[in-house]
DNA sequence: CGGCGAATTGACGGACGTCAACTGCTGTGG
DNA sequence: CCACAGCAGTTGACGTCCGTCAATTCGCCG
């Protein structure tokens, strides 16, 4: 089942700070019992309670995890490719606490939860590359819940746009990459509200016009938005800590791998 | 610098499911390098944006991980013995997103993140300890996060009331483990509407008095709480999965060792 | 052409933060 | 031993932010 992948595609795979420190016997076991299938927009890839046989890999598309409660749905992420996701739960065989989504018509690969294991547990240097991403997910997620008890509504909307302004190549304009009721989930607000914050924010410079939002006066927004690069995992510090010990092998904190 | 360890308390380190995974001398390198301290209450043992050189447990005592932004604080958990802290910044090598402060006199073990690195490259079954306990310390967090982003203020301290009373024995009252006001901020609320919360609940059986609270209707309060095993982690099933696959070395997911 | 869903806007109400005053406890110093 | 300062906690008044409900517009697709 699923399809064979194209060379290209298990290039990128490999090129993930996840895999980088694997040896390639084991890159090779994993991918071999793995699979690459293709779903459709709005397709649930994995529900909230079940448990988790597979790690999956966001290769083409656009993906979401939710959390839900109480009839209640809110947004944990968006994911990109080249993406893993539900890693933590793979680790430890356990079941999810989120569902995932796809949001646009999706490649994914999908990934053997129990190899993993094996794999981990036979070669140390992908068990660190794991312990990496964990920890790179971690952190990313702390700086959400930072996000989430400290800063308004339009401080986290102003800090989305400031964060997807340099993500998209630091233009004036940009295009949300999807929906805006994906995204007011994902700020934790209701569609209504976001759209009065994106109203507010026009006193700061920013004008929308569908789904492509202008930044015209970036200085005062920025002052409105206060980033922080405690909490904003776009901007990382040149600086480097004093001692300088060589970064060994990578796996940036702010990996593109979200919330697994 | 520092003191030695009782052996009792290197006991205590070496059951940790961190610590359980890995070689003999693994763990007696990690010790040895290491060292216990003793620290008054109110001691700030790192700050938020630091270099971090140390991986942390506590033994004895209770501390406290903070964020700030913006001159406000938010306390993201409150931290029990026997727990590690700042694992995933010790992985990464990275600066610390949160201070660490001690609420109460506390005996706080530092073992060497160069070391805890090094042991990880060296001994796979530690590395996977380590990628197990990350794992639960990142599902604790999105447990956290869907507690904030779906639940109002009085639900949540309705939900954090059972789970008390639970870890602590499940008699109709418990005691809160430290002032009202960090449990405000860990809650996600001022210490006034905290009061307020108390306040409400008093309808649903719930009554104070100082930092001893008595459940009276449990069955009400449960009503209004609706805990849920996807965001309660006090609340694990007794179902295992079908197919059974045995759980081979525990490393449970609400691991006492919160946000790493 | 008609229907559906996304997005926006307005009106309203409730939840939560802020400010201020007051209570009670505790530790300190006269 | 008592007086007092300081802080935690509570309570009330008030304002703001945000969610809910409803109506409308727009674009997309049948």
């Amino acid at each position: 089942m699923g399809m064979p992948m194209r060379s290209a595609d298990v290039e990128r795979v490999r090129a993930l700070p996840l895999f980088k420190g694997a040896q390639p016997r084991t890159f090779d076991g994993l991918i071999a019992g793995a699979f690459l299938q293709k779903f459709p927009a709005g397709t649930t890839l994995l529900m909230e309670g079940d448990p988790v046989d597979f790690l999956y890999v966001l290769i083409e598309g656009l993906a979401e995890l939710q959390g839900t409660w109480n009839d209640k749905e809110t947004t944990l992420a968006v994911l990109r490719p080249v993406s893993t996701f539900i890693l933590a739960a793979v680790v430890l065989d356990a079941d999810a606490l989120m569902t995932a989504r796809t949001i646009e018509r999706s490649d994914i690969l999908m990934i053997s939860g129990e190899a993993v294991r094996r794999a981990m547990k036979e070669d140390a240097g992908f068990a660190v590359a794991v312990a990496e991403e964990l920890s790179g997910c971690y952190r990313g997620l702390v700086r959400t819940v930072k996000n989430q008890k400290l800063r308004g509504a339009s401080e986290r909307l102003a800090n989305y746009l400031l964060a997807e302004q340099v993500s998209q190549g630091g233009g004036p304009t940009l295009t949300l990459p999807h929906e805006k009721r994906v995204l007011a989930s994902l700020l934790g607000m209701t569609p209504e509200n976001l759209s009065r914050a994106f109203a507010n924010l026009a006193d700061y410079g920013v004008s929308v016009n569908g789904p492509d939002v202008s930044i015209h006066r970036p200085v005062v927004l920025d002052r409105l938005a206060k980033p922080d690069r405690l909490i904003d995992s776009h901007l990382q510090p040149s600086a480097a800590r004093v001692g300088m010990a060589a970064r060994e092998c990578g796996a940036s904190d702010r990996t593109v791998g979200a919330l697994n």
